[in-house]
DNA sequence: CATAACCGTGCACACGTGTGCGCATTGAAT
DNA sequence: ATTCAATGCGCACACGTGTGCACGGTTATG
């Protein structure tokens, strides 16, 4: 099984395989006339260079590693189309791995990576520990966070995310602008970090206007499968009797939990708002639509691998925070007359 | 930037560099105490095997390609998680392209992959055309076509597949009992072959009934960005005064053609009956919930992957077509009176 | 005509790893 | 004490590619 290479070349044009290197990466000491008829035999051959062997002595293997925690997330999804879609214009292959939410397989991952000499690496959700990055930090790959979990504040590494603070807050003004004064917020307990200042961003901005402390209730999600399933199951926790707003971690969250009050006949928004985060593809066909905090997620995987590619390039880099945007759909609406105090 | 290689630790154990390489991978020649003082010097120096040299001499990199049509595709999601898992736990790092549907982009990926000289390729929803094919099956790499949009009988190429005529045969086998003799297929024209099986079986199946031929008209998308805009789109230009059932290529076109309805005031299930086919996560979730033909999306990635290694190792194996099933859930309902003829 | 400048090509090495073969040392067996 | 086998290790090569340097040949220049 044995493929065509520069030598076998060399041996069909006479040449040595020095000639045939520098011929074929257009090297203008070779004369023009054995161009040429390198460059006929080489196709006549069908050969293909060996991009293992030019890794090797370039020392460079042009490759990136992305580590996502779950690819079937819809919104991981769209964060690799757009890492990948900049990956593939910038002629760099990229490694693909999930970590399903557990921070060592994410340490797991990246020391793959780092055998296989992939030039910079864009971690998804990190979760990784003190020790983790230390360990890390010895390998000395360029690394981009992307919406990461943990503060590495480390030379070297450099971040892309969005501000999920910013996010929780712009819930909360909307829905104290629709009179709402008893809210809660659905989180997810997998990611931790973005949970949190998402839900600090919503109660702060609440007990800024004057919201008691005691009408926004936070419920946490056990570490279930499915975003859906989780959104369904802490909708059911809810006193309706009470409670005429709901925030929710994602658009996942919030569409599960949509579809338990269609379910025991909660009329949405009339009766609830609900906001999402993401603005995933489902968010607009929802019934009703999903108010939501949109994040640029395909920009997001974009500007991440472009980050990169920059700190490869040698190029000054800050990290990029992107801001969130509020995205008003059916899902949320006036608070009911009755239950506004 | 040079890292620490088994060269480097020969230095400071006073060995060769072929003792090291002997040692680090257990040969029994070597003795218990070298084997443990040079495993000592590796920790100690940070050492991590450099996988590319050792690609380049074992002329095997352990490395996977695939390329889909769309990641961001909750579909295709779930199968690449299930081919990521197979491939991570058999120490098979993956390479992952998206093709946005376009064939020669297809292949360029592919190529790309030779260059990298990956072990194995599997190709999702592949649109090769027969030049390509002859061009592919000149690189001689094992392939496996997973939902193959085109028929690939080549030796060396094998595929994993679900029936989509049985799933258009469940569909209207559904359809039939429950009454509707008036009905809509929504096409896909981005996969042309499992689109016309598809609708194919549901066709055939409902003429075999008696259902005269102009009791079902087929509406195919032109090739728009989002399939739930698509789905959205072609339900509006059905006709509702004689249409009582939807059969929608996938989910989320069905997803789009629900909304609609409900955007203007389409009862489903009890005027309209819509179907659709995936079984994606937010099926069950939607409202109602959609009544589908559910593929084993994530079975469907790890199969794939492990017919690729059992190629791989030199072992017989047989493509593999899976076959739907038909899940109902609450947007199928008996035909209302009415409109049954 | 002699020398310099220049052009085209090959030699040899490097990248990091694995391994067949041979050599030296040791212990055992004759 | 000599031979033999076993053990432990190094030499040298291979994988496929790129490149500094030198070398031979041609052309321009004094």
């Amino acid at each position: 099984m044995r493929r065509v290479s520069i030598e076998d070349i060399a041996r069909h044009a006479e040449v040595s395989h020095s000639t045939v290197s520098r011929a074929l990466r257009g090297n203008k000491r070779i004369s023009l006339a054995v161009r040429t008829r390198i460059l006929q035999i080489a196709t006549e051959l069908g050969y293909t260079p060996n991009a293992i062997a030019q890794s090797l002595q370039q020392r460079q293997t042009n490759t990136i590693g992305l580590v996502v925690t779950d690819v079937a997330d819809p919104f991981w999804g769209e964060v690799v189309k757009g890492v990948e879609s900049v990956s593939m214009h910038n002629q760099k292959a990229l490694f693909l791995s999930a970590s399903q939410y557990e921070p060592s397989r994410q340490l797991a991952v990246i020391e793959v990576f780092h055998q296989r000499r992939v030039d910079g690496i864009i971690v998804g959700d990190s979760q990784l520990g003190d020790a983790q990055i230390v360990r890390l930090a010895r390998i000395k790959v360029p690394t981009v966070f992307l919406n990461s979990q943990a503060d590495h504040a480390y030379p070297g590494f450099h971040a892309v995310g969005i501000d999920n603070y910013a996010g929780g807050v712009l819930a909360a003004q909307h829905l104290w602008a629709l009179g709402h004064r008893q809210l809660a917020y659905l989180g997810s307990t997998k990611r931790p970090a973005s949970n949190q200042m998402r839900g600090l961003g919503f109660a702060a901005t609440l007990r800024g206007y004057g919201l008691p402390a005691n009408a926004l209730v936070t419920h946490h999600s056990p570490s279930l499968e499915d975003d859906l399933r989780i959104g369904y199951e802490l909708a059911s926790a809810i006193d309706y009797t009470q409670t005429t707003a709901l925030f929710c971690y994602n658009d996942s969250i919030a569409l599960g939990a949509l579809t338990y009050c269609r379910s025991v006949g909660i009329d949405v928004p009339a009766q609830l708002s609900i906001v999402g985060f993401d603005d995933v593809a489902m968010a607009q066909f929802s019934m009703p639509a999903l108010t939501t905090i949109a994040q640029p997620k395909v920009a997001l995987g974009e500007t991440a691998m472009q980050l990169l590619l920059a700190v490869l390039a040698g190029q000054p880099t800050i990290d990029t925070i992107l801001t969130p945007t509020l995205v008003v759909r059916q899902s949320s609406a006036p608070a009911p007359k009755g239950t506004a105090q």
